[in-house]
RNA sequence: CGCGGAGUGGAGCAGUUGGUAGCUCGUCGGGCUCAUAACCCGAAGGUCGUUGGUUCAAGUCCAGCCUCCGCAACCA
């Protein structure tokens, strides 16, 4: 093949548990863009990606919707891979880590680590609580019972096999002062050493035996292989590796260039995966890029808010191009970023449309109307000229030297200034006046060449942000040379101009998302209560006691953020409940009101307190509402 | 005193080793007509969260404080 230098990149592997929304799809689009940045640099790239198939969630899910894992997962990954490819990805490979090849290496990992003492078997000991089925630290313990129910918990252990992490911390600590380079950005570095290396390291839990959906254990088939042994393994698997003999590939590819990840996993792909490569005695990777998240406005995403945006969905709207564009010249390199519709639109509308598209279509157009689509290389020159060849190098210099270092949103920012810049040189310039008299054809003829190659300048700048739209500028300017050097086209025969990106219609594109949420929505409830909220009987209810209780006290719950704790009298007597609301009312609000007490419920611990019942609120969107009755005397029933 | 991040013109962000505060959007005024009601120019608007300190000089370094956001704990 070739004898190009390799680049192996990667990027997370998704979790196969819901569709990704567009915060996950960040990841794969981040790592496509470097991937063909570096093929256009002449490297032979490897994109890998793929789905995080195994775990007790999985499982459960799969439980929950009456099928098996195994169908769950195949779904679930078909999914993702639709919508990695709705984005026009091009990875090379999409592991799953419910492959054979990928499972049957995870287990030969697990059991040399194992012959080899890195791994060894113990157990998580602690305090157990029968009924509740959990293990508790014994801070976690409330006057030495279930912080959960309140009962006794009994001494318990339970089998487990746990990878040696401490012995490895050093060599860890020595890597990161040899490869400064190997966390990106440097804030992560910093957080990895102060919170857990210097800290110390304790051992990790690697395999699991309470539930059963992951690769089994190949010498204690009681237990399965843990999530993170299983899927950072997918990086060397996925190519290849197996500790019982490698593929070739794997030999050319590994070390990997670079993991993409967010920023949530870099302690995972920092400081537990090397540690696991240098047990199994091989190079660890170059460079862990650990981007920030995507927002929607000012909230992360989450199914539950109903503030969820999904990349498929928005590129069906606005197209392919205009999500890659706005991921990747928005969001910035350390800060988490936001979406909204509005700055998705105005993006669009003032780079895509105004300032690119128009550029291109605008000059392309003159160059058919006064030449007939042929102009040649320039002869005659002044200082405009000068100034926009100068923009140009410095646009390409900065370019490089960003993306490089992966700041993909200021490269982007070097790019659409050379844009502007054309839209200035043809203002100095005025091609239309030049138009009006004969003697100045040759300059014209130069203008119009010298906007034609910064053209075909962005085209190739832009094409691994937007390749699809940097093909149809090419096609347009009927141009494939990808030098990315001023002056190097003798002659352009352009095509006709068609409309890159139509400008959107803010207000009008608004509405119809509004109208479609809230149709969407209101399906969405309609459902739920049909299908989702099961029908209890009469007597199922009487087992709820309500009582109608006065706050007689109300504090503030110190170090906790959402809870108030409430003393309540029922009628008979005082109680203490604790109660989420801290954020929608202040204890003054609530004091000597009365409310409705579910009295019977069994006490909890919140924050060190115990909470004996709980009291009615209303959901009202993001906010609160406490049912008040003040009318009713304190400890009448309710039913 | 649990750990960490952030506070820069109306909004979103840049500000590398300290040396006259920039960019995009928006607003206002002007220009142009090749083009997608696009493009170009100009203007208004910031005591860079706050208080002290180091320095000839601090958005940039140090300390305290205030406010927001993640994580941990927690929405009975």
């Amino acid at each position: 093949m070739s004898n190009n230098k390799k680049f192996y990149i990667t990027t997370a592997i998704a979790y196969a548990s819901s569709k990704p929304h567009i915060g996950n799809a960040y990841d794969i689009v981040l790592a496509d863009m470097i991937a063909r940045y570096k093929k256009q640099q002449g490297f032979d790239v490897f994109l890998m990606t793929g789905s995080d198939e195994h775990g007790q969630k999985i499982e459960e899910y799969a439980k929950k919707a009456g099928i098996s894992p195994k169908e769950y997962v195949d779904n679930a990954a078909a999914v993702i891979k639709d919508v990695w490819n709705s984005l026009n990805t091009s990875f090379d490979k999409f592991i799953r880590t419910t492959d054979a090849d990928h499972e049957k290496a995870v287990q030969k990992i697990f059991t040399k680590l194992y012959e080899q003492g890195d791994i060894y078997k113990g157990h998580y000991e602690g305090k157990y609580c029968v009924p509740c089925e959990s293990f508790f630290t014994p801070s976690q313990l409330v006057d030495g019972k279930c912080p959960d129910c309140g009962r006794e918990v009994i001494d318990s252990k339970e089998e487990a096999y746990f990878l040696k992490l401490s012995k490895y911390q050093d060599k860890l600590l020595e890597y990161y002062e040899q490869n400064p380079d190997f966390i990106k950005p440097d804030s992560r570095k910093n957080e990895m050493i102060n919170n857990f290396l210097k800290p110390g390291l304790s051992d990790l839990c690697v395999s699991r035996s309470s539930f059963t959906w992951g690769i089994p254990v190949e010498f204690d088939s009681k237990h399965v292989t843990y999530v993170w042994l299983d899927a950072l393994s997918n990086y060397i698997t996925g190519i290849g590796y197996n500790p019982e003999g490698s593929t070739e590939q794997f030999s050319k590819l590994w070390p990997a260039d670079l993991h993409v990840i967010g920023k949530d996993i870099v302690r995972f792909h920092t400081i537990y995966w090397p540690i696991i490569l240098m047990a199994l005695g091989l190079p660890l990777p170059k460079q862990v890029l650990g981007h920030p998240w995507v927002l929607v406005g000012e909230d992360k995403m989450s199914k539950s808010k109903g503030n969820v945006i999904y990349a498929d969905e928005l590129a069906k709207r606005f197209s392919i191009d205009a999500v890659r564009y706005y991921l990747l010249s928005e969001i910035p390199f350390t800060q988490d970023g936001t979406i909204t519709y509005e700055s998705f639109i105005t993006k669009f509308n003032a780079d895509l449309a105004n300032t690119l598209g128009n550029l291109v279509n605008r000059s392309i157009a003159m160059t058919n109307k006064y030449f007939d689509g042929t102009v040649s290389k320039g002869k005659v020159f002044d200082s405009f000229d000068e100034e926009l060849i100068a923009a140009a190098k410095e646009s390409i210099e900065k370019y490089h030297s960003l993306m490089d270092i992966y700041h993909n949103a200021e490269a982007v920012d070097a790019v659409m200034t050379l844009a502007k810049r054309c839209n200035k040189y043809i203002d100095e310039t005025a091609p239309w006046a030049l138009a009006k008299d004969e003697s100045n054809k040759e300059r014209l003829n130069t203008v119009l060449y010298n906007l034609l190659e910064c053209i075909r300048l962005l085209s190739i700048m832009l094409s691994p942000i937007m390749p699809d739209s940097c093909e149809s500028i090419k096609a347009q300017i009927c141009n494939n040379d990808t030098t990315l050097e001023f002056g190097v086209t003798d002659e352009f025969k352009v095509g006709a101009a068609t409309p890159l990106f139509a400008r959107i219609d803010m207000e009008k594109t608004l509405a119809e998302i509004a109208e479609e949420q809230a149709k969407k929505a209101a399906e969405k409830e309609k459902a739920e209560n049909v299908a989702t909220v099961a029908q209890i009987g009469i007597e199922e209810f009487m087992k709820v006691e309500l009582t109608a209780a006065k706050i007689v006290d109300c504090e503030a719950v110190p170090k906790a953020k959402k809870l108030l704790k409430l003393t309540l009298n029922d009628g008979n007597a005082n109680r203490t409940v604790a109660s989420g609301i801290a954020k929608f009312y202040t204890p003054e609000e609530l004091k000597g009101r009365t409310v409705i007490l579910v009295s019977n419920l069994k006490p909890a611990t919140l924050c060190g307190i115990e909470s004996q019942g709980m009291i009615l609120a209303a959901d009202c969107g993001e906010d609160v509402k406490v049912i008040f009755i003040d009318d009713v005397p304190a400890g009448s029933k309710i039913r």
